[in-house]
DNA sequence: CGCCGTATTGAACAAATTCAAGATCTGTGG
DNA sequence: CCACAGATCTTGAATTTGTTCAATACGGCG
């Protein structure tokens, strides 16, 4: 139950739009076309699930402010985050082909969502080849983006894990329009460990390595970094896995 | 350099349509539209990149038979595997969408490849709405392995994350018409290791365990599961992920 | 037969978890 | 403004899990 629910505000499905022109390009009436799309809007406190584990879905979600994380679990309780979502990310774009919640989606702090119809999806994309490419294209960004994590959490060691993950927000932040080396990161330790495989414990240890070694300090819900170069090569980050326009890469 | 290319037989698409028709429901004439692609097919022995990790694709490959893997590696050559195809799966029809290979692909035992244009799949998809969902939606569908995967290697023990994975190629390979119980999987321990995230080491201990436990034999290739319903509780095996329709589902 | 890739085993080691206790922080109500 | 409660963070010690290293065995094939 959302805290409170609104209809769509015009611009609230900008950031996202700029998201898909990076990698896509679209005609004016392809994007007003998506700027159209009727939707509705819910501002959810922290730690509250907007898709449940298993539910038939009926709308995508829109992530316009705030964090959301993907979350699964095995049976003993342990949690995995299989995704993060920030501002302008459609977090369950994917859920258009295919309705059956694989895992929940959960905001980790106060996180304002929007929620635009399967069916309005389907229909925009049958209209416009363009659009279906570029919907299809965010969704294997964001595949792709899962691909590098589990080589992270299953070949890197922990302070690799942690460095990887800092350089990869960093630079999703920046491109939203954040500082790379200093923006705001609503995450506890126990969330940043559900991301990289390592428990809430180990977490703190790592943290503090690498502030130690002044590479990035994580302290309070922000992230500074200190040494981008020396973070980079800690995490082996290489970024072309985000699929950024060659322009946005520094 | 395969060992032989062939231009494309006229059946060797109906594994994949087959795929396809099992989640998406396509007219007779936009299934003839999918089988009537122009392509051509290349044989590879084990072990050889058939997408090598940065290329620019041009085509998506389609596994007709043998056995292909998404390789990713860290810095140091440490190695993971994000993905296993096999035959009737499209292993990069993600890259009409994205054709920067931010994986390679390979071949883990001789392999049989069909090659489909970037260009032919796209002017199908422009032309018919129905197979853009559908192309979509088989993409999808890996991710939401891969988000497993992820939690298996972020959050269970060895064991269990090969439990998983023999449950997982259970099913698969039982859609496709193998025996559930008794399916050759032309792997190395190394290979099952780079998949779950273990060494080839701790592979051979595991699957030792789980042979002692008359849970499942995996040798020379094979597998032969001992006692599925066992197998199944130590994995926590959950094949809603799979997104199979009800019927498959035993 | 002999070779090479694969599999197997043991022993020492390293990394991360678990368990447990405190400390700190944050928001709430008095 | 302060006290309090609950969540989050921090730290140490013991333990577990999986890795590393190294040696040996197997197995299919020329």
């Amino acid at each position: 139950m959302p805290v409170k629910s609104h209809p769509i505000l015009p611009d609230a499905l900008d950031p996202w739009i700029a998201r898909l022109r990076m990698r896509s390009s679209l005609t004016a009436e392809e994007i007003a076309a998506i700027r159209a799309l009727p939707g509705e809007f819910s501002v959810y406190d922290g730690n509250r699930d907007f898709v449940r584990l298993g539910e038939r879905t009926h709308h995508c979600c829109i992530v316009v402010s705030g964090l959301a994380g993907r979350f699964d679990q095995t049976a003993s309780g342990a949690r995995q985050i299989t995704a993060l979502h920030i501002p302008g990310d459609a977090a369950d774009l994917h859920s258009a082909p295919l309705p059956e919640a694989s895992s929940a989606l959960q905001s980790l702090t106060r996180t304002t969502i929007l929620r635009v119809s399967h069916d309005d999806v389907r229909a925009l994309v049958a209209r416009y080849p363009a659009v279906a490419m570029a919907f299809w294209r965010d969704c294997e960004v964001d595949a792709a983006i899962l691909s590098k994590w589990t080589l992270n959490i299953g070949r890197a060691s922990a302070k690799q894990r942690v460095a990887h993950l800092l350089c990869e927000l960093a630079m999703r932040f920046a491109i939203i329009g954040e500082d790379r080396d200093d923006f705001t990161l609503p995450a506890t330790q126990a969330h940043l460990g559900d991301v990289v495989g390592l428990t809430n414990v180990h977490i703190n240890r790592t943290l503090r390595a690498l502030a130690e070694e002044r590479l990035a300090v994580v302290r309070g819900g922000r992230v500074e970094i200190r040494d981008w170069q020396a973070l980079v090569d800690e995490a082996d980050f290489d970024p072309r896995y985000l699929h950024l326009p060659p322009e946005r890469v520094r």
